[in-house]
DNA sequence: TCCCGGCGTTCGTTATAGTGAACATATCGT
DNA sequence: ACGATATGTTCACTATAACGAACGCCGGGA
């Protein structure tokens, strides 16, 4: 399928997935030998790929994450390293509403966290994102109503609701304020 | 490597991993054929493993997510619900420590959303995650030290800390209970 | 009607992922 | 010091993933 001068061939998530192997084993002072044996895996096949050469099937992928007790798809992830971030939180005015970005990553797909804080009796509405956006409320503090335009929830203290960002969707306080993060993910556009 | 009456094996991921392409494709209204020419594969083979009989390696994958427009561990994910989820909060007992993940969704980002609490006097070490993972603190309430353990931080409420969640990392309660937002994120091969 | 161009499937063959054995080190307990 | 048992690597071999070529099927012209 691919050229290779000898032996294995070599691909480019090959070697992430070898290193991401790798570093997953060492963290649990697993022993690649103990790995291979309890994912049922020759020692060979398991010292190929975690030198970066080969080119795992799923069900070797599978048998590893599973040894590991890992989600396959945590196997997949390669690396990009940013520094730590502190963003310090802000006071706002009694009766004002606080939107904030808090953070933004772009590393290929949209991660964004914001805070929303909300004064009581207030309506807010949502700009619909791309399609495909999730977007996710967890309730910090207060109690509110939010979600899409069409099905909206009360939500109160400790609360989760996600729904998708691409339809209208709304944020109203009754009584009181209420103090929300926000997070919102986008996939990549088909 | 695994028993098979004729032909492909037939591993349990590879069903799933079939259904999965498949319906990718035909969201796209691309036929067989034409997804086998982008992805530079033969007909046959993404025959075989939309039948959900085969084990394809990541460079088969690897094509196909390429032609699909699609993060690679889309095609190793069964649908996550585009639909509202709800997760209800939940009481812990005074002097308790709340570790919850509230929701977890693997389309582009790998994101899960965690509630953390922590009583006082309580001092948590997290587990390293993949390399490339960032993690996310944002505090909904009270005061802890977090981060990184070669270089924690005071927060208080309202701040957000982000730092690289595949080196260890620590929580620590002081004088009074903390409530905090952990959201995970990890990018994706492609 | 009969082609012709697509489609998806099923064959035999070829390339290669995974194996097991042998190997070189390293680290024990006696 | 010495075997005994761990580790990770390299090899030839085997099992099988992917291939190319055939097949039957369907819809659109001529």
């Amino acid at each position: 399928m691919m050229a290779a001068a000898s032996g294995r061939s070599t691909s480019s998530s090959a070697a992430a997935v070898g290193a991401q192997i790798r570093r997953r084993r060492e963290q649990r002072g697993m022993s690649g030998s103990e790995l291979a044996r309890r994912a049922g895996l020759s020692k060979a096949t398991l010292s190929q790929l975690e030198a970066g050469k080969g080119n795992p099937t799923i069900e070797t992928l599978d048998a590893l994450a599973i040894a590991l007790r890992i989600p396959l798809t945590d196997l997949l992830t390669r690396d990009t390293d940013p520094g730590p971030v502190f963003v310090p939180g802000t006071e706002i005015a009694e009766g004002e509403v606080g939107r904030e970005l808090l953070r933004r990553i772009s590393s290929g797909h949209s991660l964004e966290i914001w805070r929303l804080r909300m004064p009581a009796h207030t309506d807010l509405t949502g700009v619909p994102h791309a399609t495909g956006t999730v977007e996710h409320l967890l309730v910090a503090s207060g109690r509110l109503t939010a979600g899409p335009a069409d099905a909206p929830r009360l939500l109160g203290p400790g609360d989760l609701l996600a729904f998708a960002g691409d339809a209208p969707h709304l944020y109203r306080t009754d009584a009181g304020p209420a103090d929300v993060t926000v997070v919102i993910a986008s996939p990549i556009v088909g």
